[in-house]
RNA sequence: UCCCCGGUAGCUCAGCUGGUAGAGCAGGCGGCUGUUAACCGCCUUGUCGCAGGUUCGAGUCCUGCCCGGGGAGCCA
């Protein structure tokens, strides 16, 4: 296998053989020599081949190149003469792979990021979208070091589910009933008792449920994969396919689940910057000034964890003019999240105890009665980048709540009956994935930080 | 789903209050140069989103539709 570029350009000194494998950016030629620089993706800067009259195959390839092409290039790694690099290749042979005619989409200019999402199939070749799918990659990676030294097993929870129930959103109907002739019953009804699983079932809005079942066996779990949701939402924010990471852990209150969210973040983001120095330079750089200050802002500062009854005092005595009312039982707005973080705190928040009539019903109930132990992070730009709670674990409580938000506990007799059985305390929270994502590397549409969006309408490549 | 904005050359865009389409980049040709999204000169490219309508005349105004973007709601 050739080296990559990667590993070539970060060798200690030059010298010695080589192959470089990859796509041209661009190709410039002088007199009796040309520059092509060749790109493999493995990292941001890719590695300028030169070429010249003694290299082999100069006149009939080099020549001829054109950006989007494939090439290989044998040669030597030497120290360039130039700025801009340490290193330059000097080819002894330069062999086109593959061409690429001149109605090439990517040109060696700027793109909108509109007009890359018609051609996703390329778009990876693009410093930024190559950028955001190495920041995703050691993101992912560093997300399993983190749960898997804080000792969670990772837990493969259904994709397809039955529960039509889990509260999160429209849901995409899984079927394999002919859409234009279905079943009927006696009563004319599609009759879903046909269906494959013999009734109703849903591409999942969540995994938490199941993890909950994890966590009362293994004690740490988390779910990481992706997750459905069908509503007909239009924004920069939303994607009806998108990846989640859901932690669930026993004999765990709100104070331990908001110290993990903590550490969780800070380990997160000191990776990818660690590990995708260059890529994080060029969000910074080209995308986002901020980029890279938001993330040491996580990593540096201690969270600052306010009562939800207390953020609505000081958001009420800020003074500020917001466009959204503040009052106990409202939910934050996106306005009052970005204050209380940025202006108030100068660190990322954690909203505890909730008004339990604006959560969801899985929630523990506080002594109160009148808010339940859930958490929002809330860091600069963004707002909440997490959401989670200790969970209900009290059967009396949690079948009450149930009846209470007219729901059917019928539907949720598994659910219950891990409280039936050895039920502990335990706590979980949920983080898109791409949110944080687009967090890192600031670009403004979540369209462009996912290789493959799902979109309403939108379901290409 | 609602509100606002937009759809003009392969790409990024300009085109004022209606008068019959332009720039940069890409591409072609030539020049120059150890170049850095190289540079200089010349040249080519359009059903102006689709369908109607108003008008002597529509890229420009009106209606409908399609697509995209921003905001909202919903959320992760």
């Amino acid at each position: 296998m050739a080296e990559s570029i990667r590993r070539m350009l970060g060798r200690e000194t030059a010298g010695g053989e080589g192959v470089v494998r990859g796509w041209l950016r661009t190709v410039r030629h002088g007199k009796g020599v040309s520059f092509l620089d060749v790109s493999d993706g493995s990292c941001m800067d890719g590695m300028q081949v030169v070429a010249n009259p003694d290299t082999e195959g100069y006149e009939d390839v080099v020549r001829q190149l054109s950006t989007g092409c494939s090439v290989e290039a044998r040669g030597a790694v030497v120290e360039s003469p130039g700025k801009g690099q340490r290193f330059e290749f000097h080819a002894t042979v330069v062999e086109l792979v593959g061409e690429a005619g001149e109605d090439y989409p990517l040109q060696k200019k700027r793109h909108s990021f509109e007009f890359l999402r018609t051609i996703a199939h390329l778009r990876p070749r693009t410093n930024t979208i190559g950028a955001v799918l190495r920041v995703r990659n050691a993101a992912s990676m560093a997300i399993h070091e983190f749960f898997q030294q804080e000792d969670f097993f990772y837990l493969h929870t259904p994709i397809v589910t039955a529960s039509d129930a889990e509260g999160a959103g429209e849901m995409f109907r899984v079927t394999t009933l002919p859409i234009g002739d279905p079943p009927r019953d006696e009563k004319g009804a599609i009759d879903d008792a046909q269906d494959f699983f013999g009734r109703p079932t849903f591409l999942t809005v969540s995994g938490q449920l199941e993890a909950e079942i994890g966590a009362l066996a293994l004690s740490r779990v988390y779910s990481f994969g992706p997750t459905f949701r069908a509503e007909n939402s239009n924004t920069a924010r939303h994607l009806a396919e998108f990846w989640m990471v859901e932690p669930e852990a026993a004999f765990y209150d709100l104070n331990d689940l908001a110290d993990l969210s903590e550490r969780f973040l800070k380990f997160v983001f000191a990776k990818v910057l660690d590990r995708c120095e260059d890529d994080m330079a060029f969000f910074a750089k080209r995308i986002e000034s901020e980029a890279i200050n938001r993330m040491n802002t996580v990593i540096e500062k201690p969270f600052e964890r306010i009562p939800y009854r207390e953020a609505v005092s000081i958001l009420e005595a800020s003074g500020e003019p917001f466009e959204f009312p503040v009052g106990f039982g409202l939910d934050l707005q996106s306005e009052h999240e970005r204050w209380l973080t940025e202006k108030h705190a100068g660190c990322p928040v954690i909203v505890t105890d909730w008004p339990k009539d604006i959560k969801a019903f899985y929630m523990y109930q506080n002594d109160d009665e009148q808010t339940v132990a859930a958490m929002d992070v809330l860091v600069g730009g963004v707002g909440e980048i997490i959401g989670g709670s200790q969970r209900e674990h009290r059967l009396d409580v949690l079948e009450s709540t149930i009846r209470g938000q007219g729901l059917e506990p019928d539907d949720y007799w598994w659910y219950l009956d891990l409280r039936r059985y050895g039920s502990v305390p335990h706590a979980g929270f949920g983080l898109g994935f791409e949110r944080i994502v687009q967090f890192m590397t600031g670009m403004a549409n979540i369209r462009d930080v996912i290789p493959f969006p799902r979109t309403p309408g939108q379901a290409d490549f």
